[in-house]
DNA sequence: ATTTTGATTGACTAATCAGTCGCAAATATA
DNA sequence: TATATTTGCGACTGATTAGTCAATCAAAAT
């Protein structure tokens, strides 16, 4: 395994485990098998190393919300489809999901230019722009139902893993929820 | 004013610029107006007075929700009279907000008791429970009732602060997402 | 006036931190 | 094979950290 991934992995599960400022680089270094002055060659700072670490997770996020995009005329089945994938990527990566949510509330956040972001939310907005044109989906800004979509699949998240459910109970879960979601925008 | 109130406000404050760990406890100490000795004669430990600030924002949320539930015989109004209170306190108390978040998603958590957090959300489990009993919303887990509606707070918290909202704007947006709310529970 | 008490102080320490640097090893180029 | 370049190393440093403690203070109690 490339080094580089290497320190990556490691640093983003020590950084759930024990927060941002609560790991030493030096532990990082350790864990991951490298000496301490090579996680430098790679990354310049700590902080510079916790940024590379978001856009990546960010970046692999948004990767698999753009293959698992259904391709269909129905639109509630596209909203279902993005709203699956999102919950069914949080649910299989929960260190990276754990690690955007703290990073989120961070001060870390200000570090990071809105633009990055904002691309990986645009597909997105779109979605819902073409839903409210379309009249299947209530008049409303399109962020702010972005939001809402957003909190909710948050909030079912953390319902899924407060209950340790099977896979058949999650299942049932998200799909309850999609149709309360659906119910409300619609 | 009291010198332990003053060191949780100003660690309050300094927490949620620098988070945790990127807060020195004798940086809290020297802008509270204290010496360094002083802190650490109210709380043994720094994670000690992280853990209290928690539990003091948490008491004073409690309490502001508390004295706001609304007597009333319609089910509606009452978890309006909830919805709105949340909010209110949120975007009244943004510092104190962004901790409880920030303490939430960090390994914090694991060091405090669910006693301490499952006695604050008691009373509203047992208001979603009385509108199950009297067929007012759905026949749902209460719990996962919850969850919905808290995230849903959240989530409207975070759109509004992006916005910058007048308080009528605020006000408009507020209503409009509780009516979104009732139409996706009842 | 003297003693007792508890809060407050700030200099101090041992540990830990992020980041550096000169050098060695490995890899690529010729 | 010889040379150049990249990659990796780990001992090192100066700064900072959480937490300690003996000394000081003010005020109350005797």
């Amino acid at each position: 395994m490339d080094k580089k991934e290497k320190i990556i992995d490691t640093a983003l599960k020590l950084f759930v485990e024990n927060g941002f400022h609560g790991t030493a680089t030096s532990k990082i270094a350790q864990e991951a098998g490298v000496a301490n002055g090579t996680l430098f060659n790679y990354f310049k700072t700590k902080d510079e190393l916790v940024v590379a670490i978001y856009i990546s997770v960010k970046e692999d996020m948004a990767d698999f919300l753009i293959k698992n995009i259904k391709d269909s005329d129905n639109f509630k089945d596209v909203m279902k489809s993005q709203f699956w994938a999102s919950l069914f990527w949080a649910l299989n990566n929960q260190m990276k999901f754990k690690f955007i949510q703290q990073f989120h509330t961070s001060p870390y956040v200000d570090k990071i230019e809105q633009e990055v972001t904002q691309s990986q939310v645009l597909p997105h907005l779109k979605l819902i722009q073409t839903g409210i044109d379309k009249g299947l989906i209530k008049k409303l800004p399109v962020d702010f139902i972005y939001s809402i979509i957003s909190s909710q699949t948050f909030g079912v998240y953390q319902y899924i893993i407060s209950k340790q459910f099977t896979k058949v109970q999650q299942h049932e879960t998200v799909e309850q929820t999609f149709e309360l979601l659906w119910d409300m925008i619609k």
